[in-house]
DNA sequence: CGATTATTTAAGCAATTGCTTAAATAATTA
DNA sequence: TAATTATTTAAGCAATTGCTTAAATAATCG
């Protein structure tokens, strides 16, 4: 970053090292955090974590049924969700059932409270 | 999508179409929240938000000053911010102040939490 | 008014995303 | 063993992301 910093003599400077502190403190959390909330964000993925939320495992043909798209764009999607340590699996015959692992539950439980109450709130008025 | 389907005979069609009556309804809750996750899901924008909440408003100068980026990134992510509907903003002479908008707090808030709490677990050992 | 300061906007660009189609792996069954 | 089925992987590609630098807007102050 170049010298684009701004010069207003009225800066908190004590306000902003505490900041960049905290920032530091948190950084691991800060990253991990993002890493879940960025698999999260695509609403895609979001439906593929809800559903497994709501069905304990599905295989990706499953999914794919579901969701109405292909296998390769289901599997990709699983695959991220499996490398950033979200889903796991479990092999039966040639089937691959997937499901979340629970230590992210807590993570992401307030998701899926909120998509079932924002649903709640539209649909009875 | 073409016809790359699975052909499984032993597939469970009524749970298909259970999942599938319940994502339909809760179609605008998924669009809503993985906008919300996706702009949360990058790193800086997460940052952003965290301080806005300890902080309560920040203008573009003292979050570029905190985070070592240039204003031009920073004022960036706090139009996507604000695109969103996530934060507000008060002018007060040149100075632009930046908050979160309320209405999101719920959504926002285990986020902050899952921060904290992390940080604490890994800081006291 | 003219210079300074805070912020936004625009253009450019490398990197990433998310799909498609096609091919490669595995496991099952005839 | 050969054909079928479920899944993964790879290559290609349009669209998006997130930065950089430079220019444009605004607001303040001498």
């Amino acid at each position: 970053m170049n010298g684009n910093t701004c010069i207003r003599l009225f800066a908190d400077q004590a306000q902003i090292m505490a900041c960049q502190v905290k920032l530091k403190t948190a950084q691991k959390a800060f990253s991990s955090l993002s890493a879940v909330l960025s698999l999260a964000g695509n609403e895609v993925r979001l439906k593929i974590m809800y559903l497994l939320e709501e069905e304990n495992e599905l295989c990706p043909c499953d999914l794919s049924d579901i969701l109405g798209m292909t296998i390769p764009a289901i599997s990709q999607h699983l695959k991220k969700l499996k490398d950033g340590g979200i889903v796991q699996t479990r092999k039966e015959g040639q089937t691959v059932f997937y499901s979340l692992v629970k230590e992210f539950l807590p993570t992401l439980n307030p998701f899926f409270t909120h998509i079932n109450s924002e649903t709640l709130k539209t649909e009875v008025p």
